[in-house]
DNA sequence: GACGATAGTTGCATATGGCAACTACCAGTA
DNA sequence: TACTGGTAGTTGCCATATGCAACTATCGTC
C-alpha cells in the first residue's frame, strides 16, 4: 500500500475503537451481571430463554458459542435461582425446554430497562437517520462475523478431524 | 412513555444489536487468540504493551479491568512465551516495566493486520463519511461507558468497606 | 427388538480471575 | 539514622467457568 490508503487507516480505527468498545462493556457486563445475583453467561442466557420463547439446551449453547455442557450448568444455575424452568417435550423424551419463570421475565426486564434507558441517553445527541443507520451497521457487523464464525466452525487453524 | 417513542425503539434496537455484536465478538477473539497460542486476555495485553510502549503491571491491569495480580500472571505468561519483557525501573526499584520484545511486536503486528484486513472488506461497502462517523460513535460510546464504570468504581451495587 | 443417532448430564481437568497476605521498595519525619 | 506509612508487584488460596469425553435416556429405522 502507498502512504495512506483511507481505507485502510479507517480500518485501523474502527480496530481500534472496537476492540476497547468490546473490552469495556465486557467489564460493564461482568459488573452489571452480578448486580442481579447472575453471571454474566446466565445474564446472556436469561436473555435468550426471555426472549426466545422456550428453548432447548442445545439451541442455548449455539446462542451462546458454548458447549452444550456449559449450556446445560448455565441453565442449572437459573433453574437453582428459579429464573427458568425445565419441562420436557411431551413429543420428544430426549428434549428439555428452558422457559423463564415470572421472577426470571421480571429480572430480565429490569435488566433490558436498565440497558435501554443507558443507551437511550446515549442515543440521545444523535439525530434518528443517524441512530438507525448505526443499527444497521452494528447489525450487518454482527452477520458478517457470526458468518465468518460459523464457516470456520469455531476453529480458525485447528484442521478438525 | 407513550406507544412508541422513537428514541426508546432505537435504544432498544440498539441494546439488542450491540449485545449480539460482543457476544460474537468475544467468541471471534477466543478463537482468534488460540491462533496464535495465546489467551484473550493475552492478546489484549499484547495490544497494550505493544501499542502503549512500556507499561507497568497496574496499568496493564487498569487498562484491562483486572486485578494486578492477575495482571501479573498475564505478564509471566508472556514473558514465558518470550512476548514480552519485564524490566526494572533505574528510578524505582518497586516498578517493573513490560516492553515487547521483537517477536511480541511481531505477533502483535500480525493480529493486527489480520483483524484490519478484515474490517476493511467489511467497511468497503460505506462511504468514507459514514465510516470516520462509524469510528467517532464507537470511541464516543466507549468513553461514555468507561466514565459510567470508573464513576463506579467497578461494582455497581456492592458498597464498598 | 437391535442399532445408530441425538439431547442432555456428569466427571474430570484446566484456565481464569479475585482477594488477601506477603515482599521489596520509596518518601517523609522525628 | 531509624521509624512509619504508602505503593508496586508477586504469590497462595479459592471459586468460577468452560471444554472434552464418557455416560444415560430417548428416538427413529430396519
Amino acid at each position: 500500500m502507498t502512504a495512506s490508503s483511507p481505507l485502510k487507516g479507517d480500518a485501523e480505527a474502527f480496530s481500534g475503537a472496537l476492540g476497547e468498545l468490546v473490552r469495556v462493556i465486557q467489564f460493564r457486563d461482568r459488573d452489571r451481571a452480578c448486580c442481579h445475583d447472575l453471571s454474566v453467561s446466565q445474564c446472556y442466557a436469561l436473555k435468550a430463554v426471555a426472549e426466545s420463547g422456550p428453548i432447548t439446551v442445545n439451541e442455548l449453547a449455539a446462542y451462546l458459542y458454548l458447549d452444550k455442557s456449559t449450556a446445560s450448568r448455565i441453565a442449572n444455575g437459573m433453574v437453582e435461582k428459579g429464573l427458568v424452568q425445565r419441562q420436557r417435550d411431551p413429543d420428544d423424551g430426549r428434549i428439555v425446554q428452558l422457559v423463564a419463570s415470572e421472577t426470571g421475565a421480571r429480572v430480565h426486564r429490569r435488566i433490558e430497562d436498565e440497558l435501554t434507558q443507558e443507551y437511550a441517553e446515549l442515543l440521545e445527541d444523535f439525530d434518528p437517520a443517524f441512530r438507525s443507520a448505526i443499527v444497521k451497521l452494528i447489525r450487518r457487523l454482527r452477520r458478517s462475523f457470526a458468518a465468518r464464525v460459523e464457516a470456520e466452525g469455531g476453529s480458525c487453524c485447528v484442521v478438525p478431524r
